[in-house]
DNA sequence: AACATTAGTAACCGATAAGTTACCAATCTT
DNA sequence: AAGATTGGTAACTTATCGGTTACTAATGTT
């Protein structure tokens, strides 16, 4: 994902606030100019920015649109209106658990990662 | 990212649909479990899941509020109201463009990277 | 008690990704 | 026209990532 890297991130929140030119975007950043320019590219190549050329100058731009995959994927994934499969999964949850509760145990294994809850 | 990864952004959605055994989330996907049992972990180290065990299985869900960092990315990166500065870098950039306009050229340089637009 | 099932860890491998330096092209400046 | 500025490409290196197989632990089943 073109979001994935913190330098793309940062280069992009720059854009927000208005065109600019690839030496202002590097500016900011400790890594070479050319490595800037790849990150450009990428950007644009998934079509969340785009340049113009004005003489030797080139001025990069957001194109809001490219962050619609985004926004659709964090708004698929909330579920919020029709919940009720999850509400009823949580209850079978329950159940099982309100179960197992009456026998007595205790859940070791082989240091789960971050199990939290060990209901 | 943790969304970087298509088979990560499936496990979320499958999870979308409520809690399910590390079994069950495997299932529809080619890989080994052992890769989709380290998928989980990375999505349980960023929060955007927990697991509950229950006897031999484990049951993971969806933690909501995850989302948000990314959620506050996309909507940072969407210059809704204050879009006047960048009105303004629009409106310099125009000028500069129709100065150079009467001049005549052409741009070719080295076969740039998707430049779309050459104004 | 023996066996099957569920799931995590360890160690390793190949591909990808991000960075570097060196170089070139084009445009502006003087 | 010479030199400086701007920015992209090429070739290479290294670290990270996603995957694999082999193994182990714990729980459930018969």
């Amino acid at each position: 994902m073109a979001l994935a890297d913190p330098v793309r991130r940062d280069l992009l929140r720059r854009l927000a606030a208005g065109p600019a030119r690839v030496a202002d975007l590097a500016a900011p950043h400790p890594i070479s100019r050319p490595a800037i320019s790849k990150h450009l590219r990428i950007l644009t190549e998934v079509g969340l920015t785009a340049a113009q050329d004005h003489g030797r100058e080139r001025h990069y731009r957001l194109l809001p649109g490219g962050l619609a995959p985004i926004a659709d994927l964090i708004d698929e994934l909330s579920p919020r209106p029709p919940f009720a499969e999850s509400a009823l999964d949580g209850l079978d949850l329950e159940v099982r658990r309100t179960v197992r509760e009456h026998v007595g145990e205790q859940t070791p294994r082989t240091s789960p990662h971050a199990t939290e809850e060990t209901a």
